[in-house]
DNA sequence: AACACGATGGTGACCTAGTCACGGAGTAGA
DNA sequence: TCTACTCCGTGACTAGGTCACCATCGTGTT
């Protein structure tokens, strides 16, 4: 854990490039903090203290809808920030969705005050703030896309394919991956029943197992 | 014009601020340029070599999706200046959707060098730029809401209310009302068929006059 | 062991939204 | 005036979201 105070930079790629004087007081001004899985980060119209940059675990940022649906907008992974956080930070703003962490995450804080100051004098910090910024913005976009454009079952053999990885199961239930697609459970479970006839995957309580990877990235590629 | 030509920058909030050499010498670089409306000024996969700053007009940025369907994400209006620009200036990257001039625009066009020189030295300039992202980032959250959880005829009410503004003659055919909430043209049809049915609206060829503006808050109101 | 309870998910009925096909009316140019 | 095109209305069908209800499973309690 000491070793990993003072390397812990190493593992992101912007950051790899922060040398001057400014940034790395920053980054070392950082608290490394442990949070367990399933707590809440953030909140809608929170504000925020601290520049917020994952190192290990995984945080699912989503948005919640008055009559209480909800869907994921993104994930901030290993060697990522929190658009979302940098935005509060640097407009003096509130969070616009909630965070939370979906396994045990260890982050490095950097207080709002040392973030910005490095913001004005470090270049390198700069270019991995805003290209941060452009990559979360594109993907926005293609999430924007999808919604309004996509049908469904496409959509949640996408996303099937991205939750397992190479792993064929996934863990998770019926109105979780509804949440992942901002639709209702209902309609996730008529969709995987569809999937499972055609012997793509095999549900169980709490889980499935994709069968036929090869067909639901036929499906997948149908991008209407 | 001439006078236009140095005094421009008054119009916008956040640049009022830039008093700095750096700053300045990049707004002085800027060449003014007018577009007729209609004119597609980015599409989807072009390289952009100017940071683009509105000073009259609109301009209308969608996107297209593969089916031939589209949507407005937003739009850039007097002293605003286009996300999706900054975006690919500093990540060195391709527009993600396309930007259409709505009327005639005149804009101040920032030429790339100069854009990313003066966002390293000044600090007004950063702020206008941040700040900018920040406001953008936001809508596109409430867009994704918008889009996953809200009924449409509430979209459309709200989508009316705006674009009329303080006048109640909305000009525009269905087809150009449904692009603005990335749906059918026929779905717009019948929705402003049961507004009209109520005597919240008249519709005629190319448009339709709002008449019971408080009936159609009413309805945006109910958000979810 | 028996039980209660919450979490999970399966299903039918119904409504809203998107798609397809068609036709009719308005408009502008030849 | 004729014609071609844009704009709009509509019915039929499919997909997706909502609602109500029930079955099953797992866990903790008595």
């Amino acid at each position: 854990m000491k070793d990993l105070d003072s390397n812990w930079t190493a593992r992101f790629h912007g950051l790899r490039d922060v040398d001057d004087e400014a940034g790395l007081q920053a980054l070392q001004s950082a608290e490394i903090v442990r949070v367990p899985a399933g707590t809440v980060v953030f909140e809608t119209g929170q504000a925020c203290h601290n520049y917020l940059l994952v190192i290990e675990g995984s945080i699912r940022v989503q948005q919640l809808s008055a009559s209480g649906r909800e869907i994921v907008l993104y994930r901030v992974t290993p060697g990522e920030s929190c658009v979302l956080t940098t935005t509060c930070l640097l407009a003096h703003g509130r969070y616009a969705a909630e965070g939370i962490t979906e396994t045990d995450v260890l982050a490095a804080a950097v207080p709002a005050p040392a973030f910005r100051a490095a913001l004005e004098t470090s270049e390198p910090m700069r270019r991995f703030v805003f290209s941060a910024y452009g990559e979360r913005l594109a993907a926005l976009l293609r999430l924007v896309e999808e919604i309004a454009f996509e049908r469904l079952d496409v959509r949640l053999a996408k996303r099937l394919l991205a939750l397992g990885g190479a792993d064929s199961h996934i863990a998770g239930t019926h109105h979780a991956l509804a949440v992942e697609l901002g639709s209702a459970r209902e309609v996730v479970s008529r969709a995987l029943k569809h999937f499972s006839q055609r012997g793509w995957v095999r549900v169980h309580r709490g889980g499935l197992e994709i069968l036929d990877r090869e067909a639901l990235k036929r499906l997948a590629a149908k991008s209407a």
